[in-house]
DNA sequence: TATTGTTGTAATCAAATCAATTACAACTGC
DNA sequence: GCAGTTGTAATTGATTTGATTACAACAATA
């Protein structure tokens, strides 16, 4: 199991809209060329990016901008606008409850599986996209 | 994204191999039972904990043993044994070399992701066998 | 107002993964 | 040899992904 590329191609976008914010106008099209994927694509994730306020899309004209300050957007605010699913992790839903395993599995795994999640979620949580920037532009 | 019941399946499946180990012979079927799932799938996970060197299994005669004690087994140890990939996250695998962020997403993005999931795995590493067991028995 | 470039979204497609299932050969102890 | 079990291949349906085509809606501007 890997996680989808939605993450990686989100941050790209993020990292691109920041970048070029004073030099191009930051399209789906554009974006999709730095990506090396399909424009509808970028749009689709463009989308969830704006319904979670991490992005502003002007509608007709196109382009994308930040809808706040790059140190306020840590890529677990991207991860959660492009992962819909609430848990990381799958329970197999009915275990035998006449087995005192199988009545009482979930309940403790459930606090550990959460905890698991939760030291993922505090990771991503501590990485800003005003960081990743930063980092970025050193290299080029 | 969600990880496939796999790991919470195997851990059912060690959970019982553990508490039922001086009551009855823990074969597939049984396993399935409690777990509510086919016997082969239950096959093929205890075939990939036996593979990693965390149960024995009896051929002909059936039944199913750690091959180790619970307490030097971990939830890591369970999850690398029934999850294949390397990397828990997904690269959109040929950014655009001509755009400076197409050229260096990547290698800023690598160190952040491993750390992400070094922090998962070093959760997963710190629960034991032994401590899920104790709390079940605590709960039956 | 008509044109142009863009966004939003639906529909389709192939590939991959999962979980479930059937089937059967191989093995072991009795 | 028989019974019970494991190991494994093959198939199926559901779901997800990523890519693609198509097109209506929109906004600036010439």
């Amino acid at each position: 199991m890997q996680f989808s590329s939605r993450l990686t191609i989100a941050t790209h976008i993020l990292l691109c809209i920041e970048n070029f914010k004073d030099s191009c106008k930051v399209t789906s099209n554009f974006l999709a060329g730095s990506i090396n994927t399909n424009p509808v694509i970028v749009r689709n994730i463009l989308g969830q990016l704006s319904s979670a306020g991490i992005v502003e899309i002007k509608a007709g004209v196109g382009g994308a901008f930040l809808a706040r300050s790059s140190n306020e957007i840590t890529l677990l605010d991207i991860f959660k606008a492009v992962e819909k699913e609430e848990s990381l992790f799958h329970f197999h839903e009915n275990p035998n409850l006449q087995c005192p395993i199988g009545r009482n599995v979930h309940s403790v795994m459930d606090e550990k599986l959460e905890k698991i999640q939760y030291a993922m979620e505090n990771e991503m949580d501590n990485i800003t996209l005003e960081q990743l920037v930063k980092e970025i532009k050193e290299k080029i």
